[in-house]
RNA sequence: GAGACGGUAGCUCAGUCGGUAGAGCAAGUGCCUUUUAAGCACUGGGUCGCGGGUUCGAUUCCCGCCCGUCUCACCA
C-alpha cells in the first residue's frame, strides 16, 4: 500500500515520494491503455533499410537504464522483443511529460512517442516528444550493467531468482531465452505429432489409484465425494484405455506429480509426454523418438547438434540400439547373458560379479536388482551420445510385453542422452492374464520390502479383457529435453516456478 | 534423510584473529542538452538469516533452527 510503509528502507520511500509527486500533478501513474504501434525490434529493423528513417513511432517498455544530462537525457526501454535507446529533453516534451521524464526510475514502464534518429555515435534511437507513465516502479529492479558483452553485478542469487522469477526474467535475458526455447520445443512437439495424425488428449490428474509408474504419490481429498485421491504419477493406464476405446494415435503432454526427492534432475511436478500408437511396437517408437527429437532440435536450435556444458551431442538419426545386457558387457566386461537361460538366475553369483566390478550390493534382493545396480553405477553415465538401450528384464518392466524369443526380457527401451534417461517405451502388454500376474508380482515385491512398485489396478485388467490392440507406447521427460536444448545445469532452470519451501520474502 | 558450503545495504561482494561494518553499482541532492558500465561533487542507506549460549561486549566463537546451493541417498 502506498504511503503506509513508514519503516521501509530509504530506497522504497524515495520511490513512494516520486509516486506521490506524480499524483499531486494529477498524472495517472497506472493508466488503462496505451496504444503502441511498434515493438522495439520492429523499430530497430527500420534502421536496416534506411540509414536515417525519420519515422514517427510509438512504443512501450520498461526503463532499464538512464543517462541524464542536465535538462536532457537518454534512457533505454525494453519490451519483450528487445531494447532501444530513447532521447528527450525539456524542449521536446511538454511540462507534465518532462516532469515524468525528470522523475523517471529504472523499472518504470513507459509509453513513448517520437521520431527515429541516429545519435552522433551511431546508435539507433528515438527522439521522444511524448512520454506516458504506464506503471510506476516502486520496488527497484536488481539491474546490472553491461559493457563489451561483460555483465557487471548480475542478479545471481539462485534462491531469489527462483522465488521472484519475474525479476529474473526482467533482468536476465538468457533466462527469458531459455523459456522461449522451452515454449518452442513444446509447440513443435505438438505440431510434429498432430501432423502425424496423433490426437492430443487430457486424462485425469486426480486418480483413485496411483499407478502406471513406481513412485510415491501426493495425496488429496474430495470433500463432497468424501474420497481420497492421488495426483497422477503417470497417465499411462488412462491413455491405454483410449487405445482400447478405438483411438489409434494419442498423446498427452502435461504434468506428472511424484512425491520424491528434489534434485538437479527432479522436481516434484514435472512435464511428461506420453504417446500411444495402436498397431505399432517399440521399434516404431524408437524411430519416432529419434525423428521427433532430431526434428525438434533442427527447428528450435537450427542444428542437428547441441552443446551441453563441454559436450557436443549429435542428435542425427539413426541412433544406435544396444540391448541392455550387451551394453553392460561392453562397458563393464561383465557378461550376465548366460544367466538368461535359467528361469531363476543366481542372485549370489551375480552379486559376486557386481562386487568384482566395485558395485555395492547391500540392500539388493534379486538377481535383477544386482544387474540394474551395475547398469546404474557403471553404464548410464557413459551414455553421452544418443543411444537406445533395449530389451530390459521383464522383472523390472511390469507393463511391457515379453520378447517372443526370451520370456525373461521385454520389448522395452530407454533413450539415453548425456548420461540421462530421457524416456521410456515399450511394446505395451495387452494380455490381461499376463498383466494381472505382473501386478501380483509387484505386490509380492512390495511385501518383500521394495519401497516402490507399480500399484495393482484391477479395473485396468478389465480394460485389457475388452481387448487392446497391439500398441507401442513412449514417454519422454520434457524438462530434461529442455535442459539439454538450453544447456541448463538444473531442472529448476527450465521450470518457471520450481518448488521451494515456503518463505517470507 | 546425510554431508559440505552459503545467507552482511535494493543488487554483486569484501570484512571484523570478539569492541555493533565497507566498496562498486543502484538511490538522493547539485552541476551537466548526443550519452551509453555517461561524468564530477556531496549525501543517505544495514536487527550482518532467526533464536539461544559463552563474554564486560557477539555480525564474528559455540549450540539449535530456518532458507538455499552442491554431492550422496531416494526418484526402477
Amino acid at each position: 500500500m502506498p504511503g503506509d510503509s513508514v519503516s521501509e528502507s530509504d530506497i522504497l520511500n524515495q520511490r513512494l515520494s516520486k509516486y506521490n509527486a506524480l499524483k499531486e500533478r494529477e498524472i495517472n501513474v497506472y493508466p488503462n491503455r496505451f496504444i503502441r504501434e511498434f515493438t522495439v525490434t520492429e523499430i530497430l529493423s527500420l534502421f536496416e533499410s534506411s540509414e536515417d528513417p525519420q519515422k514517427k513511432v510509438t512504443a512501450a517498455g520498461r526503463v532499464m537504464s538512464k543517462r541524464p544530462m542536465g535538462k536532457a537525457g537518454f534512457i533505454n526501454i525494453q519490451d519483450f522483443s528487445g531494447q532501444i535507446q530513447v532521447y528527450s529533453n525539456n524542449t521536446l516534451l511538454n511540462d507534465d511529460d518532462y516532469f515524468v521524464f525528470s522523475q523517471i526510475d529504472i523499472g518504470d514502464i513507459v509509453g513513448i512517442g517520437g521520431e527515429t534518429f541516429k545519435t552522433k555515435t551511431g546508435e539507433s534511437s528515438i527522439r521522444v516528444d511524448k512520454l506516458t507513465m504506464l506503471s510506476k516502479n516502486l520496488f527497484p529492479l536488481p539491474i546490472s550493467k553491461e559493457k563489451d558483452g561483460i555483465r557487471f553485478d548480475e542478479f545471481a542469487d539462485v534462491e531469489q531468482r527462483y522465488r521472484r522469477r519475474y525479476l529474473d526474467l526482467a533482468v536476465n535475458p538468457e533466462v527469458k531465452n531459455t523459456f522461449i526455447i522451452r515454449s518452442k520445443i513444446v509447440s513443435h512437439i505438438r505440431n510434429f505429432l498432430v501432423a502425424k495424425g496423433f490426437f492430443e488428449v487430457e486424462t485425469p490428474m486426480m486418480h483413485s489409484i496411483a499407478s502406471g509408474a513406481a513412485a510415491r504419490p501426493f495425496k488429496t481429498h474430495h470433500n463432497t465425494l468424501d474420497m481420497d485421491l492421488f495426483l497422477r504419477i503417470a497417465p499411462e493406464l488412462h491413455l491405454k484405455r483410449l487405445i482400447t476405446g478405438g483411438f489409434e494415435k494419442v498423446f498427452e503432454l502435461n504434468r506428472n506429480f511424484r512425491n520424491e526427492g528434489i534434485s538437479i534432475k527432479h522436481n516434484p511436478e514435472f512435464t511428461m509426454m506420453e504417446i500411444y500408437q495402436a498397431y505399432a511396437d517399440y521399434e516404431d517408437m524408437m524411430n519416432l523418438t529419434e525423428e521427433l527429437i532430431a526434428d525438434t532440435a533442427r527447428v528450435v536450435l537450427n542444428s542437428d547438434q547441441l552443446i551441453y556444458g563441454e559436450t557436443t551431442i549429435s542428435l542425427k538419426p539413426p541412433w544406435p540400439r544396444k540391448p541392455y545386457f550387451e551394453i553392460i558387457l561392453e562397458k563393464t566386461g561383465l557378461d550376465f547373458k548366460p544367466f538368461l537361460k535359467s528361469e531363476h538366475p543366481s542372485f549370489e553369483e551375480a552379486k559376486k560379479m557386481a562386487q568384482s566390478a566395485g558395485v555395492g550390493t547391500k540392500d539388493l534382493h534379486t538377481f535383477w536388482e544386482v544387474v540394474d545396480a551395475v547398469f546404474s553405477d557403471k553404464v548410464e553415465a557413459s551414455l553421452i551420445q544418443p543411444v537406445f538401450i533395449t530389451d530390459f528384464p521383464r522383472a523390472m518392466s511390469p507393463l511391457a510385453k515379453s520378447k517372443p524369443e526370451n520370456n525373461l526380457l521385454v520389448e522395452r527401451f530407454e533413450p539415453y542422452i548425456n548420461g540421462w534417461e530421457i524416456g521410456n517405451a515399450f511394446t505395451e502388454l495387452n494380455d490381461p492374464f499376463d498383466q494381472k500376474e505382473r501386478f501380483l508380482q509387484q505386490m509380492q515385491m512390495k511385501k518383500e520390502g521394495q519401497a516402490e512398485v507399480i500399484e495393482m489396478d484391477e479395473d485396468f485388467i478389465d480394460v485389457l479383457k475388452v481387448g487392446m490392440p497391439p500398441t507401442g507406447g513412449l514417454g519422454i521427460g520434457i524438462d530434461r529435453l529442455v535442459m539439454l536444448m538450453t544447456n541448463s545445469p538444473s531442472i529448476k532452470d527450465v521450470i518457471l516456478f520450481p518448488l521451494l519451501k515456503k518463505k517470507e520474502l
